[in-house]
DNA sequence: ATTAGCGTGCTTTTT
DNA sequence: GCACGCTAAT
């Protein structure tokens, strides 16, 4: 292992009192919040209970805490994780301080969604009028401004949406409250209120976390900044780390002021600035750092390497996204031979996932191993939700919400208008829903055969209940797979469809049983892990993909930060994709500076080589619009640049030889009808998920013929031309 | 209770 | 160009 510079030395070294990292991008940030904390256990004797390590995401949480302990050489039992899972925790342990049970239910943002168009509704507006997305997003700005609905309702004015999102806060934050349920936002706000209204209960954790250390501060909102600010108040043992130049989650609520201000709200705070660089060559750095001058407001800082020269950043001008995909996939296989590079030193960034699509199918038809990451799919599957309702339901039965969702899944014969009268039962106890199911019999407000449907749910229910408090948990998700029937709702149809699901429904099965052999067999915490869960973790990925390890990554540009890659691509370096903007007259200069800091952290993702992408022009919503290449280009000096202008190259060397022309390219389902003569019995096919197989039959004729193939590793297989996007290989 | 047919409206998303 | 959501029809 490499020594560590003076600069990290002395973060290393530093032991009381609050101090910030500047850490520019590959300037070993990780590396040192490590060092710091063995450090401070090894040679300062701080027990590791004191130390408390805040981060973003999971992933760096099990990081660091895997890095930790395999120096220590045992485990540390310091406190580790995110913002959100740490909240969790603090609330489940003072829940009868905030009015919560110990089992309150977190919900995901695809369930704030709907309780959001439920409160629409409940509120008395029109649900087609509004937008649910722009409604929560209000509700959101306001409640982590800890703006109650009736401060939201007077700051409204006359603007009317405004007063109409005044409503359906205050409804939804109701609904809610009676579940017993949490949102995100709610984790950090609910903390940060108890800590304020309770100087005890602070006080506490106060003399608990005495070290602290926050990751990515730049990327704080103002509820986890003044979570930090609390706890820190007593000790001010602090340590921030982050970079001002990769903030790029503003539009989530981040506020890039909380690391500017450090040293305000920290007066005599020690400021140390990483500034050598470990991870890019020089040409690839100053390309980059030239870029990020043109931002304003920001901590100078100079980023050196000692990896001199390098080559210059790729300028490449291309005709269009096809073009684009096609000479990103010459230039890998170009690279893989002349240097033996391997698929997995390479990386293609991209703006907006749509981008994802032309460099899926064109790797596809090239044959080209690849993964799109980032793709948070399973979890927002269908069976997983319907599946961590019942989870939900049976830990907090007051969470009425999970209840409505699987009351009638699989069909048990409780219909909309039974649900309804339950509902109203519930109302007119001032009960939850479950409940009132649980007292249905007492009633005659249903038919004996609705009643008795009603009854066979709540039985379900109440043994499963039971069964959670003396299993573990693989026993108890048997069990719940077995007595609500689940897996049967597809078992019984034998469609393309119904196959999927029950193969998403293994795969949580196996999710299951790894979780509690690698963690254990505890309900309650398995909940919090899948509500909190982690889109970037390997787990949960269907098919077969990860048993290649050697893939081409695709991402956007933010699922980017973090990352590192030998040959990075970044696609569409074009007026209006990056930066991204529908309108701009409209965009304003902080969105501008915030776009710019995205294509930073893009270009310093890379190590040896870097490409930057445009096209003349682009399709985007399904229209052709001519482009211009980004401003972004220009900013960087061309001297630094290489430019390459392949805008007639492309389509006539790189289209007719290795790489099939378009038009001999059928993704077949995508836009024409495809007829079964489309693929013969014998023929070799590739499907995106099942990987490739040989074609037994094929019946019928348009998108609905049935083909049925033979998958190297997924078996045989009957899939819906239709909808399942084969490709035939030759 | 399901489903076809249309109309709309499109970023980024650590938790 | 595609997915999603609502409406209307069975």
């Amino acid at each position: 292992m490499i020594k560590l510079n003076p600069q990290q030395e002395n973060a290393v070294n530093h032991l009381d009192g609050p101090l910030l990292i500047l850490a520019g991008a590959g300037s070993g940030k990780t590396r040192v919040i490590v060092n710091r904390i063995v450090h401070l256990i090894r040679h300062h004797n701080i027990p590791p209970r004191h130390i408390l390590a805040v981060t973003f995401t999971n992933k760096a949480a099990n990081e660091m805490k895997e890095r930790i302990n395999a120096m220590l050489g045992f485990p540390a039992g310091l406190t580790i994780g995110t913002f959100h899972s740490i909240c969790a925790r603090l609330l489940r342990r003072e829940c009868k301080h905030v009015g919560l049970i110990e089992s309150f239910t977190i919900i995901d943002d695809s369930e704030q969604i709907v309780r959001i168009k439920r409160a629409i509704t409940a509120a008395g507006f029109n649900a087609a009028n509004m937008i649910p997305r722009a409604v929560l997003d209000s509700v959101s700005r306001a409640k982590n401004a800890f703006m109650s609905p009736d401060d939201y309702n007077e700051n409204a004015g006359f603007n009317i949406f405004q007063k109409q999102v005044a409503k359906i806060y205050a409804q939804y934050e109701k609904d809610l409250a009676a579940d017993y349920s949490l949102d995100f936002d709610d984790l950090l706000i609910k903390t940060v209120n108890l800590l304020k209204d309770s100087p005890e209960i602070t006080s506490r954790y106060q003399d608990r976390f005495r070290y602290i250390m926050v990751d990515e501060y730049q990327d704080t909102n103002s509820a986890q900044y003044q979570f930090v600010q609390l706890l820190a108040d007593r000790y001010r043992n602090i340590m921030v780390v982050g970079d001002d130049d990769q903030s790029i989650y503003r539009w989530r609520g981040a506020e890039i002021a909380n690391i500017l201000n450090f040293s305000k709200d920290f007066p005599g705070a020690r400021i140390i600035k990483l500034e050598q660089n470990y991870r890019s060559s020089q040409a690839i750095l100053s390309a980059a750092s030239a870029l990020m001058k043109k931002n304003s407001k920001r901590m100078e800082k100079k980023l050196w390497t000692d990896r001199k020269g390098g080559d210059k950043p790729t300028i490449a001008r291309v005709l269009d996204e096809r073009a684009e995909a096609r000479y990103i996939i010459r230039e890998i296989k170009r690279m893989k031979g002349e240097e033996g590079r391997s698929f997995i030193d390479f990386a293609v960034f991209y703006r907006i996932n749509a981008q994802s699509r032309v460099f899926e199918e064109e790797m596809l038809s090239a044959q080209l191993p690849h993964k799109v990451m980032g793709n948070v799919g399973f979890f927002k599957r269908k069976e997983i939700k319907d599946l961590l309702a019942y989870i939900r339901l049976i830990l907090n039965p007051f969470d009425s919400g999970a209840c409505r969702r699987i009351i009638n899944v699989p069909k048990r014969g409780i219909g909309r208008t039974t649900v309804q009268r339950l509902e109203e039962y519930a109302e007119s106890l001032n009960k939850d829903l479950f409940s009132a199911i649980e007292m249905i019999e007492e009633t005659d407000i249903l038919q004996g055969f609705k009643q008795e449907r009603v009854s066979g749910f709540k039985l379900i229910i109440q043994n499963l209940i039971r069964i959670s408090r003396s299993e573990n948990l693989t026993k108890f998700f048997k069990k719940l797979l077995e007595l609500t029937e689940y897996p049967e709702m597809y078992e019984s149809q034998d469609t393309p469809e119904s196959v999927v699901s029950l193969e998403i429904i293994q795969e949580f099965e196996n999710m299951v049983a790894d979780y509690q052999e690698r963690i254990g067999g505890d309900i309650k915490e398995f909940a919090d892990y899948l509500s909190l869960h982690d889109s970037q973790s390997e787990s949960g990925v269907s098919g077969n993909e990860s048993v290649d390890r050697d893939y081409v990554s695709l991402l956007t540009l933010h699922n980017a930060k973090g990352l590192e890659f030998p040959v990075v691509f970044v696609s569409g370096l074009e007026e209006g994709m990056c930066p991204y903007y529908r309108d701009k007259e409209e965009m304003k200069l902080q969105e501008l500076e915030e776009e710019r800091r995205l294509l930073y952290v893009g270009m310093t993702r890379a190590k040896e080589r870097l490409y930057l992408c445009a096209g003349n022009e682009r399709r985007l919503h399904g229209k052709i619009r001519h482009s211009r290449p980004s401003r972004f280009i220009r900013e960087i000096p061309e001297e630094m640049l290489d430019v390459q202008n392949m805008t007639v190259a492309a389509v006539s060397t790189v289209g007719q030889q290795q790489i099939p022309p378009f038009t001999d390219v059928p993704a077949v389902s995508i836009s024409h009808p495809t007829s079964s003569a489309d693929f013969k019995p014998g023929e070799r096919v590739r499907h995106h998920k099942l990987g490739n197989g040989t074609v037994i039959r094929c019946d019928g004729t348009g998108p609905s013929t049935k083909i049925t193939i033979s998958f190297d590793r997924a078996g045989k297989r009957k899939l819906m031309l239709g909808v399942c996007r084969l490709i035939k290989l030759n």
